[in-house]
DNA sequence: ATCACGCAAAGATATGACTTATTCAAGAGG
DNA sequence: CCTCTTGAATAAGTCATATCTTTGCGTGAT
């Protein structure tokens, strides 16, 4: 879990809650009902509450309670959010907001990778895209996921953008939620596969155009086969 | 301010002290001594490190103290961590790579925009397309900065995209600080402001190509004249 | 030199008392 | 009958204090 103690229990249990609209936006919570509720004391409902106010899930007021904020206002880049939001009844929504961010960002990503990348992030990348094809081949979907979310995570690192780093483990989440949900066909489609080696290639040769190229074509065909399913 | 009470003041002066490297990375704290030197209770001490910790920029545990965490694992998308980054001596890593990300993200939302955008948004672009026209030809540089907010907010607003739709704070965040750092040009550049209307027109009239390549020119455009500027 | 043990340090939680802001309604005044 | 003032009720905010729990580190035995 993210954050320790009995704060990270009623976040665990409220996050997703709010984020799903179980608790739809408008209800009034009050501390002493939370305090009854999770049987903790005020010190712990004030932190996890002070934590989805930064958050701006939440907002207290005094003499009225803690409104659950509406959807709009939440800080929808904050990486809890977003667990929450997959893990839950708006998993759609986030898998097409997010599908929509990896079309603008990997893309440029790639192309700053094939400029900025250590030799041993070429070297990884390289090794990755063969692991890619074989375990394709293997229909082994589960290293597969493992070395696809590597892959994704080290270009966006290898970018040397630091907000493009972060964005990794978000990918990570996305390709996680994608395959546990059957969104992806049961072995990985050849020629996806061939495009990651594709980038890795060009990648390792400098060649920024074709490697912002090639990967465009692998979120845009992952952001259709994604509309195509959810309808 | 964001967080309201004793709690954000704190915040308010760690933050950035953090964010600026004036309490660097590894440096220890004690509960004890923050309540000391601020004046406050536990309480107040405990909620503010709680927000520092979930956007990981410092790490409590047990019998060592707070410990900063190094800005490698901070929530770089945290709209409080932005700010006090742009804010302090981390000024120009901010604005680079905020740069890039708006290379990525702001085309795709134009193109997006092209698309979705409601009549009423469409209307909007247009009339502040005017209006930074009006602003730069008169070099009123603070409305035009009130403009160009304005016109790249409605933009990512009108993609559609919840996730855009929020990085409109942060671009916003950005031009106010290129404005007040003297980043900019006296007067906008002509060229520059012909693009905007550019950008508006496509999008009203439904041309997504048209918007996305526009777009980009206008932030490869900001991006150069910021790496040249800072060198 | 290594390992087990126990102390002490620092955060984590609980609780009662008190403060402050804000809503809402009752009552005064028009 | 409506408006404005005022005051009481309420819920969050703060403080002080006590207690619990974990864990780093030193001590001493093996």
């Amino acid at each position: 879990m993210d954050i320790q103690g009995l704060p990270g229990r009623l976040l665990a249990d409220l996050g997703p809650a709010i984020a799903s609209g179980e608790i739809p936006a408008g209800t009034v919570l009050r501390s002493e009902e939370l305090e009854a509720r999770y049987g903790v004391s005020r010190t712990v409902v004030r932190e996890a509450v002070r934590i989805l106010e930064s958050m701006r899930m939440v907002a207290p007021k005094r003499r009225v309670g803690i409104t659950v904020q509406p959807k709009s206002g939440w800080d929808v880049f904050d990486p809890m959010v977003i667990r929450w939001r997959l893990a839950g009844a708006d998993r759609s929504a986030q898998l097409r907001s997010l599908g929509s961010l990896r079309v603008a960002v990997e893309p440029a990503a790639a192309g700053l990778a094939a400029r900025h990348a250590t030799d041993d992030q070429r070297r990884e990348l390289s090794a990755l895209a063969v692991e890619l094809t074989v375990t394709a081949r293997a229909a082994d979907l589960k290293t597969f996921l493992k070395h696809d979310i590597a892959f994704h995570a080290t270009i966006l690192k290898a970018s040397g953008n630091e907000m493009f780093a972060h964005l990794g483990d978000t990918v990570g989440a996305v390709l996680t939620g994608r395959t546990e949900h059957q969104l992806m066909p049961h072995q990985p489609r050849p020629y996806a596969v061939r495009l990651h080696r594709e980038v890795a290639d060009a990648i390792c040769a400098g060649d920024a155009e074709l490697a912002e190229q090639s990967m465009r074509t692998i979120v845009v065909g992952a952001l259709e086969e994604l509309d195509a399913t959810l309808g």
